[in-house]
RNA sequence: GUGAUUGUAGCUCAGUUGGUUAGAGCGCUGGUUUGUGGUUCCAGAGGCCGCGGGUUCGAAUCCCGUCUUUCACCCCA
């Protein structure tokens, strides 16, 4: 049979996993910094723990886990004589593969609350995996890197994530803009506008202005059965781009004129540090995951076109689906394979990361090919990363081996060397060749 | 989920209006050389032409289905 993998996964090569654990460990070390710890959940949660947490589009989205075993014994037959799926799947599929690790950190908390010191910072870097049509920047199985915070209201913890952002994308060398919005300003707007019944349908029209335009939001607000009128307030709203002229629109609106306290108040902490990116006040973001409730931040690159790279927001109340009211989280999530993908664009990986391999030893026969082994050792002893070709082969063969791996040296050992202890040390950039002593050798490579 | 698009050697791709044993470059293997690679020279291996069906004397080529690739929409990291 023909090898295959499934759509919209991937495999990696060893120079993308080190690729991508400089990410990670960037984000990690910053993550540690700000006094986050780690947690790992399993790939697999109960679909009654997934399910309707990320909207209708998001529970058409969740990757299912077949039952083991006679599941057909126990199916829906009804169901599936209707043809309907999605209640002959649940008659079929217990479990799920997440979809992201905001939910099922609040599943944790909520499972462990007792033993939780709040607040509780935590960071999990993971796969998650989607049921979307693959697409540019987009994949069925990803990797996430989450940093969330549950048991505190206090905006000094969203101007903390901000501050990550900053910290994480300026060690990085990516420049980003780091768009921030309030869900309550958002709802400000609709109540502003007398359309409160509709937020959602306004929440999702206006997140795709960048995309569609004025003239294209006007057309997809009307098709959701807004009033012209209500539009045209909206349109006036949307084009404010600082928080002073809100507070004359908003003075009807209690939940709005809190979102613009809110983002105040934020602002009262993060602007005691200058940051290296910018941070953008976007009363057009949105967002589309449904938990959120408080301040929403996204990030975008500014130097490539790619969707956003992070995003995350504060959701009042997700544990409280798990049955623990009260708790206030606020986090936000970095998208691993897309900050790969801008990095690999502009360039930005630094050159030597790739090359872990400090030296290959080749042997023109047998005697010396064990002298090298014993030399191979005492490298390793010092702590050098370093390797023998496993036969005295050709030394073409050896040399080869040696370019394809990029490997910045190659000492050579014969008879000549083993006799004299003098080993040949050549430099496979220069091809230039000279003679050193193994101490000279460890010396060279640490 | 909607609309397009792609599939031929390990990789990048040719393959004419349907016509005999399907080609190239790179890579790979062996030889040449031989105490030295990123530069030769010679030889060789490697293809269910994505998969299934159909039209035809004859299909990589035309038709249908299916899977896959890439892209836009929906949504989103």
């Amino acid at each position: 049979m023909k090898p295959s993998i499934p759509k919209g996964t991937r495999d990696f090569s060893p120079s993308q996993v080190i690729k991508r654990n400089y990410i990670f460990d960037t984000i990690r070390r910053v993550f540690v910094k700000y006094g986050y710890q780690p947690i790992e959940t399993p790939a697999m949660e109960n679909l009654s723990t997934l399910t309707g947490k990320y909207g209708d589009e998001g529970d058409k989205l969740l990757f299912k886990v077949l039952n083991n075993g006679e599941y057909l014994n126990k199916s829906d037959a009804t169901a599936f004589a209707e043809k309907n799926s999605a209640k002959f799947t649940q008659s079929v599929s217990k479990r799920g593969m997440r979809y992201d690790l905001t939910v099922p950190f609040a599943r944790y908390v909520v499972m462990n609350q007792n033993d939780i010191n709040f607040p509780f910072k935590r960071y999990q870097i993971q796969p998650v995996w989607r049921a979307d049509r693959p697409q540019k920047g987009r994949y069925q199985e990803f990797y996430q890197c989450d940093a969330d915070v549950v048991g505190s209201d206090s905006l000094m913890l969203e101007a903390e994530l901000a501050q990550i952002y900053d910290e994480v994308f300026s060690l990085l060398g990516v420049n980003v803009t780091i768009k921030i919005n309030n869900r309550k300003v958002l709802f400000g707007m609709a109540e502003a506008a007398g359309v409160a019944d509709n937020f959602m349908a306004m929440t999702t029209a206006i997140d795709k202005l960048d995309k569609i335009g004025m003239e294209g939001v006007t057309k997809e607000l009307s098709a959701r059965g807004l009033e012209d009128a209500a539009i045209e307030k909206i349109q006036e709203m949307l084009s404010v781009t600082t928080l002073e002229p809100l507070k004359e629109l908003f003075k009807n609106s209690e939940t709005g004129l809190k979102g613009i306290e809110e983002l105040e108040e934020f602002h009262k902490y993060f602007d005691t540090k200058p940051a290296a990116n910018k941070v953008e006040f976007d009363i057009t973001l949105a967002r589309g995951l449904s938990y959120y409730t408080g301040c929403i931040f996204e990030v975008k690159a500014n130097d490539a076109v790619m969707g956003s790279i992070g995003g995350g927001g504060r959701y009042d109340d997700l544990t409280g689906n798990f049955g623990l009211k009260g708790v206030s989280g606020v986090g936000v999530s970095f998208g691993a394979a897309r900050i790969f993908d801008v990095m690999e664009e502009l360039n930005l990986f630094p050159e030597n990361i790739a090359v872990q391999l400090k030296c290959l030893l080749v042997a023109f026969d047998q005697p010396s090919h064990q002298y090298a082994f014993s030399i191979l050792n005492e490298l390793r002893s010092a702590g050098i990363s370093a390797e023998l070709y496993p036969k005295p082969t050709k030394m073409n063969k050896q040399m080869k081996y040696a370019n394809a791996r990029a490997v910045p040296f190659v000492v050579v050992v014969g008879s000549e060397e083993m006799n004299s202890g003098n080993l040949s040390l050549k430099d496979m950039i220069s091809g230039e060749q000279e003679k050193h002593t193994l101490p000279e050798l460890i010396d060279k490579f640490k």
